[in-house]
DNA sequence: TAGGGTCCCTAAACCGGTTTGCTAAACCGG
DNA sequence: CCGGTTTAGCAAACCGGTTTAGGGACCCTA
């Protein structure tokens, strides 16, 4: 027996049905050109024989693929798993689904961006997380892939989506110096190019000049010594803030640059005794959804997320489905949602 | 001026070398068959005219799509937010990266879970949460769609992974009984369409079978009004035990199907003015990342969620790669941590 | 000088659909 | 009974690549 039975065509179904491909065609794709009768004998032998056209020769011809890419310098596996990440795909996805559209990720292929960007087959791209510096944009013009491109801070040619990073900060670093702090530390982002490349202009490197350029207006120089750099997650905030706390520092706050590290920096703390927000204060970035659900609910600023990926799809639906001309650019707000984990400057341990 | 710039094809690039289609074809894929001096002219004029293979094309010949697709019966807005899936979508993305495929997410289009399915183009398909009466199984199958199905508990002809799902909720069940507990109430995770199935192959009827087993084993027979219904997030876990309270239980120990509804619950019973585990006794299920830094920590039973995906597509590239015959099965163990959200059954509250 | 091998490249078929133009038959009013 | 309009369906071109089968030029050998 024979088990690799070819997969049935549409020549199949109209050798069978006793027409030519283009009524069995018809019958899926416009039945009103054919008679009524024939055009559901044609469908109940297809069905009867298990065919389902083709998707890729159908896209083919159609010059559309009904899926829209989302693009990510960093590897699926470790993105997946990033609760920031989900809310952002859970606003894609929605106005993705709500319009028709599939989605698919798009990862560096073998280490290169550009060689999984060949092989997919999207109506338009999604890129969170790549600068303006990445060729890989270039290249994605040039292909003609409609695009937009989110927390890129740009206002080019291609559409985009920000936050107002750098506000966020500053209210992050407002609030702990308003409750008297003035020792201050940050945990900053280390992505993995981001650290390369100086990254003046990334996520990590205008939060950073929000948070430095309101400690200066009241007069703290931030030192090099109080900041460090760990991946955006829980382990990376709890190594990060050791290597400070072994270093001998002893802040009163900590601004972190995202959730994950505020909760890792929490964790270290309570390892060393200390409390949150007793001894130490801590704020969070971006707001996920479980800061309110950790111990203490976190102090954070909030960014519209889910609100980002949302306003991205729309964006890039616009110019695949060719309305407007110029490309869209949207910034959103940022606010801070104090909580728990912020308190005064702790009295007693007065230097 | 027409910024309609065709798309530049291979012809366009034949034509401006002065060689054939075939010989561009082959300077891409099989560059030994052409002249070096050639193939390397005939790949600069590509580059200059930004000539990208059309990747659907290429697909068209090759049969093949490069691309898994994940299937899930909910929306992937839902999906995307709930970190077990995130975990889940981690191990798929690992194994799936590492043997060069993309990931394709395939959600109900319109409703229809069937309308994605035909129009998503993937070489192969890893559903989870799908039970055996879902008739896009059969519709994938007859597809001749190389399939693998997680969390079906099947054993048919299909590829699949399942958990030891009884197994686990046998465990957490055992766990409370030994600490005393005998008034137990379960919170149970309602799917959108499992709910009305009755339901008794999926997981939440494995997971209560495994409860309810367990308890009449101590002679106790949970009844009806012992379970409460809800989605599997913190606000449904949380509204689920509000209930059950609001109706007059007063149980010693919750056994809840998530993680999130766990977290959910210890939140309703903080609000209630008791404590975890010194009141009441909680246990989890699933064991995602942020079970172990939750107030308190959470008592969990253990699956490995990533392994179920990265076993997932194991398997399925094993049928699509058309190494074994037989579809395979896994089975993965679960376990249970023991952290500190369950305690002995409170004395004072001597019934 | 015929016959056989390489090397480099091409024409044409093919993948599985959709779409365009066209034709033959049926229908219709006058 | 005739010109005009529908209706129903077909053949062939097309989408943009890959692959098969071969052809011409050149070199080598007998």
């Amino acid at each position: 027996m024979e088990q690799i039975t070819r997969r049935v065509t549409i020549a199949d179904v109209a050798e069978r049905a006793g027409v030519s491909k283009t009524a069995v065609s018809f019958a899926f794709n416009n039945p009103d050109r054919l008679n009524a009768g024939t055009a559901s004998r044609i469908l109940d032998i297809a069905q009867q024989l298990g065919y389902r056209p083709d998707p890729v020769a159908r896209m083919l011809t159609q010059r559309k693929t009904g899926a829209i890419g989302v693009l990510t310098p960093q590897d699926l596996s470790v993105i997946f798993t990033n609760p920031f990440f989900g809310a952002f795909s859970a606003g894609i996805a929605g106005v993705a689904e709500e319009s028709g559209y599939g989605l698919h990720f798009i990862s560096p292929l073998h280490g290169s961006l550009s060689r999984a960007i060949n092989r997919a087959t999207v109506d338009g791209v999604v890129a969170i997380g790549l600068t303006e510096d990445h060729p890989e944009i270039g290249e994605i013009r040039r292909a003609g892939l409609p695009m937009v491109l989110v927390d890129s801070n740009t206002t080019g040619e291609v559409a985009s989506v920000d936050v107002d990073d750098e506000g966020g900060a500053r209210l992050a670093a407002g609030h702990v110096l308003e409750l008297g702090h003035r020792d201050v530390v940050i945990l900053a982002i280390d992505g993995p190019r981001t650290a390369s490349a100086g990254d003046e202009g990334g996520v990590v490197g205008r939060r950073l000049r929000g948070y430095r350029a309101t400690l200066a207006e009241a007069g703290i120089d931030l030192a090099d010594d109080g900041i460090a750099v760990g991946p955006a997650s829980i382990a990376g905030g709890r190594d990060a803030f050791a290597r400070l706390w072994d270093g001998g520092r002893r802040p009163t706050a900590v601004l972190a640059m995202s959730d994950a590290m505020a909760i890792g920096a929490i964790r270290a703390i309570h390892d060393r005794g200390r409390t949150v927000p007793g001894d130490i204060s801590v704020v969070g970035f971006d707001d996920v959804d479980l800061a309110e659900t950790t111990d203490p609910p976190l102090t954070t600023v909030h960014q519209p997320v889910r609100g980002k990926g949302e306003a991205a799809v729309r964006l890039l639906l616009a110019v695949i489905e060719g309305r407007n001309a110029s490309p869209g650019h949207r910034r959103l707000e940022t606010r801070l949602v104090v909580r728990s984990s912020t308190g005064p400057v702790p009295r007693a341990t007065g230097r």
